[in-house]
RNA sequence: GCCUUGGUGGCGGAAUUGGUAGACGCGCUGGAUUCAAAAUCCAGUGUCUUCGGACGUGUGGGUUCGAUUCCCACCCAAGGUACCA
């Protein structure tokens, strides 16, 4: 009897599904596992064979600590909110749940044929209600949260307003906005209730903030970066605009030193942790403010001369302390090497402090900075450019004007906006220097400066620094902000470059906020009453007054005495208010996913108690390494956020994180003479003028010769083309790309699972190599693994096929040594995520005991089940005609014995001076002196030798000798 | 530029603490079986060679009895990031 492969995987799937074989419990003796995979967005396009990798490698692992005794949650879902649904709405009038829910179930079968041990009764989808309910219900937790820096964490809301209450918040240290006014207790109890909601809006951790955005009017949208290209969008070619909009932003900078400090507390990979380090982007430095002085002085001073001049009757006049600038800076020991200071276009001071003269030249450099986007600025590291407002400020330590400038290279979004030049220190200072004619003061002892900025901090000497003469850059450092802070100019400051994320979108397929408006101020809607559904539209695009899509629902108004969703023409502002128009973002859904697991079934909480107490945490993760700044670094807030509110017993949620690396593909090229109608195979092409074109893969065999009638009938334009062989065949050029329609390089694994069976493409998918890396998909090679399961079935045909002959036989010493070594390299193997490896094992295995002629039940049994995490149907196919009724899902992980591995003797390789010359057999239990007796005297070694005598011999019992000569 | 990871046969890759480089598989060559093909099985397969050997893990040095492995410098590739003050 063969290997049916189809056969034996459609059973064991119907198997696994009826008997509820991989369903967790929440409450066990056993030890908890909990293997957790990205869950996919799911695409029209299905699945390739590169998304199974890493569940693939979840899936094994999950396995093999069920085989070990564990109680493992391993779950799937989908992150089913998403922009191409919406787009295909927006093509096709389609609703976007329609699209998701076909999806879904495409994406359903194509796991189901892989053999997954899901526990499917624990799927979640982010855009089902009963699931974004818990999304609202956290959003509603941040709004009512704000973050202590005293204690260090997040408090409810109350704890403030009490604080303001009986203090004021004077003595309030929190993360809040930089505008928060100070008041006291008594102006606060004789705010309005309105101007109170104004204040605590400052400080929660979710709040609605003016935010610039790139707002494309065309399109009636506001547009990501990348959505972005040379100023226009990418859809369309519409112009873009800087705009200001009122959005919903996260407060996720009052996190910024706990996500950098958890960091070390994880396993994850040094490069997701070095991204996640360089976006949050921690600086150490001062925050110094510098005066603005009075115009009319500023008049009198000539440009670019500030430094120079010492003009007493200029500094005694009074300064305009109206206007002050504050920066940031990492290098306040350079503070006496400022020559200008350069503020961003879009700070606020600038049309404040502008003079009359400049006021023209300020305003067309401000109108042209608003149409380059971010990007297009931060990439353009050439040109320099920038105006002079004509205003001065004050130095705080000598003194002197120093002009104010505005020029593109500052963003407003970093630190102030705004950058205290120093010239000779820093490089973009340096070259806006020379480019303006600007003072460039060396206060570098013994350094040339005539070139280029001096930038290295491990060598700096201050120098025409006053009281900073001779001081090196740490010392310079403290030194200057203890006299900054003394004359009250600055204070130490660390800056982090992590913003807070913005929580809203112009989209229909997102969460809606649990929010309405009631006299502008944001309401929360009561637990009791979420879900709040998305409501139906008749058009997904925005509205044409610009509003987001939810801007074109009739029914999109809360009436607070029924507490329902109602029309919005019976707005009212007294029990009927308008809702939340925005959506959240594509992240808000897989923030909490993870945790919505343990318990996902829940109603009346995210999860419960026992659920939360029981699981814990993730204990291995598994997925893409594309996420690291944005998924992984919000969920990882959101946890701390859960953790500090008490909701979650750990702070950090995945223990260990692995990313699996891509799968590219292996594209097929053909090469078309230009001058002629003929297409030269690969071996023929040199010297010809030839471009290559894509071949679909599907059409060339595992030697590289493509099916040209196959070919002809694909593309038919090359019907007549004369293809010119070589040796007969038709060689196509080979290429590793990224896997892509477009290339017709993609591969798709139903095919794959249809030719060889699911448990060829688990094998060679983790055969290709090292999960973490990158590697390129060629199906040739499955052949290898395909015939390597039906050398294992072969193995067991005794069993197969009934004749039971050998059975009680004794395993030989040969059959355990072999068992032995691949129970010890497998189970390492796997507690190494080395997967690749084990395939190889089980071949090696495989091989000898088929040589060894093994049937013995000891042997076959504990074989069958190392296989089983890999390969699972084959393995309860094998398991069952081994004459169990039970899964093989949780017989025991065998044990490995060291005793059937102890050699008595070592065939050692015998060297010279390092080199291998041949090798003599001893046994093990002979000293280093015995073996060098031996050695010498034997008469290769002689005949090596030729009469010289040895200077060294080492020898390394069990391991080799190697004789110097 | 900076950070990170990597560079080994025709290809994917292996090599545990510094101890026989190239396991395992693909491909290729030859053979068996077959009317033939597929499938299967057997043997061989790093390069060069005067058949003694010599060379060989990106390049050049170093440490060592011995280096793919450790150290220094450099080159290349991939990913991340960037007028970040």
């Amino acid at each position: 009897m063969s290997y049916n492969f189809r056969e034996i995987e459609a059973k064991w799937q119907k198997y696994w599904a009826e008997n509820e074989t991989f369903k967790a419990v929440n409450d066990s003796d056993k030890p908890k596992f909990y293997a957790l995979s990205m869950f996919p967005y799911p695409s029209g396009a299905g699945l390739h064979v590169g998304h199974p990798l890493g569940y693939i490698a979840t899936d094994i692992y999950s396995r093999y600590k069920r085989h070990k005794g564990f109680n493992v949650l391993h779950p799937m879902g989908y992150d089913s909110f998403g922009l191409p649904a919406e787009q295909y709405a927006i093509q096709t009038g389609q609703h976007p749940a329609i699209t998701t829910e076909n999806n879904i179930k495409r994406y359903r079968e194509q796991l189901d044929q892989l053999g997954f041990s899901f526990d499917w009764s624990r799927e979640v989808r982010t855009s089902n209600p009963q699931y974004y309910k818990w999304t609202q219900w956290i959003f509603i937790q941040l709004f009512n949260s704000w973050y202590n820096k005293k204690s260090d964490k997040a408090e409810d809301i109350s704890t403030l307003i009490s604080v303001f209450e009986k203090e004021g918040n004077a003595n309030v240290m929190a993360a809040c906005d930089d505008d928060t006014p100070k008041f006291s207790a008594g102006e606060w109890n004789h705010f309005s209730e309105k101007e109170k909601q104004e204040i605590l809006l400052k400080y929660r951790l979710t709040y609605l903030a003016d935010i610039e955005v790139n707002w494309c009017p065309a399109l009636g949208t506001v547009l990501a970066n990348d959505e972005i290209v040379n100023g226009v969008s990418e859809r369309g070619g519409h112009p873009v605009i800087r705009k200001k909009m009122t959005q919903w932003s996260m407060r996720i900078t009052a996190y910024a030193q706990r996500l950098l400090d958890g960091l070390d507390k994880i396993d994850w990979p040094q490069p997701l942790k070095d991204s996640q380090t360089n976006w949050i982007g921690r600086s150490e430095g001062a925050s110094v403010t510098f005066n603005v002085m009075n115009a009319s002085d500023a008049e009198r001073l000539p440009a670019g001369q500030a430094g120079s001049r010492s003009d007493k009757e200029v500094i005694s006049t009074p300064l305009n302390h109206q206007y002050r600038i504050e920066v940031f800076t990492t290098r306040p020991d350079t503070i006496f090497g400022v020559s200008f200071m350069t503020l961003a276009p879009e700070h606020d001071l600038v049309a404040k402090i502008t003079t009359p003269e400049q006021k023209a030249a300020v305003e067309a450099y401000v109108e042209a900075t608003s149409k380059r986007s971010e990007r297009d600025r931060m990439a353009d590291v050439k040109t320099v450019s920038g105006v002079f407002t004509g205003a001065y400020a004050e130095h705080p330590f000598t003194k002197e004007p120093i002009p104010i400038w505005i020029g593109d290279y500052v963003l407003a979004s970093y630190g102030t906006g705004a950058v205290m030049a120093v010239p000779c220190g820093d490089q973009r200072d340096y070259d806006f220097a020379k480019h303006y004619n600007i003072d460039i003061p060396n206060i570098f002892e013994g350094v040339d400066i005539s070139e280029e900025a001096f930038a290295d901090k491990a060598t700096t000497i201050i120098a025409n620094s006053d009281f900073l003469n001779g001081l090196s850059y740490k010392d310079a450092t403290k030194k200057v902000i203890a006299e900054l802070e003394k004359i009250g100019h600055g204070v130490g400051k660390v800056n982090y470059r992590l913003r807070d994320a913005v929580f809203s979108r112009q989209r229909y397929w997102g969460e809606p906020f649990p929010v309405y408006y009631v006299d502008g101020m944001p309401q929360m809607i009561d637990l009791e009453h979420l879900p709040l559904e998305l409501p139906e539209v008749e058009k997904y695009l925005p509205t044409e007054t610009g509003e987001p899509p939810l801007g074109n629902a009739t029914n999109w108004a809360w009436n607070i005495e029924q507490c329902t969703v109602v029309n919005n023409q019976l707005i009212d502002h007294k029990t009927v208010f308008p809702l939340e128009l925005n959506t959240m973002p594509g992240w808000a859904g897989s923030s909490q996913y993870f945790n919505r697991y343990m318990d996902p079934r829940n109603d009346e909480a995210i999860f419960s108690k026992e659920a939360i107490d029981y699981w814990q945490d993730v204990d291995l993760y598994i997925g893409g390494s594309e996420h690291a700044t944005g998924h992984l670094l919000y969920s990882r807030f959101w946890q701390k956020f859960m953790f500090d509110r008490g909701y979650v017993p750990k702070d950090e949620y995945a223990q260990k994180l692995i990313n699996q690396g891509m799968i590219t593909g292996t594209s097929a090229f053909i090469y078309k003479d230009l001058d002629s109608n003929k297409v030269y195979s690969k071996g023929l092409k040199e010297g010809k003028n030839v471009i290559p074109i894509h071949a679909d893969v599907s059409l060339v065999n595992a030697s590289d010769e493509l099916d040209v009638e196959a070919f002809k009938k694909w593309q038919p334009e090359y019907q007549d083309a004369e293809f010119i062989l070589e040796d007969g065949k038709y060689i196509v050029g080979r290429e590793v790309e990224k896997m892509s329609k477009s290339k017709y390089n993609v591969v798709n694994p139903d095919a794959i699972c249809e030719e060889y069976g699911a448990d060829s493409l688990r094998l060679y998918e983790m055969f290709l190599g090292p999960l973490e890396q990158s590697k390129p998909w060629n199906t040739a090679g499955i052949t290898g693994v395909y015939s390597f399961l039906k050398k294992l079935w072969k193995l067991y045909s005794v069993y197969i096929d009934g004749s039971q002959s050998g059975v009680e036989a004794e395993p030989t010493a040969e059959n355990l040594k072999t068992l032995h070594k691949t129970i010890k390299k497998v189970e390492e193997d796997i507690e190494n995520f080395s997967f690749n490896t084990s395939v190889s094992t089980f071949m090696i295995c495989v091989n000898e005991l088929t040589a060894q002629k093994c049937t013995s039940k000891a042997i076959l049994e504990p074989l069958a089940i190392l296989v089983s995490p890999y390969a699972p149907h084959i393995a309860e196919e094998l398991w069952e005609r081994l004459g169990h009724t039970e899964s093989i899902a949780e017989a025991p992980f065998p044990k490995f014995e060291e005793k059937y591995l102890v050699e008595s003797s070592k065939e050692y390789p015998i060297s010279f001076n390092g080199k291998v010359r041949f090798k003599l057999e001893f046994p093990l239990d002979m000293d280093k002196g015995e073996i060098e007796a031996a050695v010498l005297a034997h008469e290769k070694t002689i005949d090596q030798l030729q009469g010289r005598s040895p200077k060294r011999i080492i020898v390394v019992p069990g391991r080799i000798v190697n004789i110097v000569e």
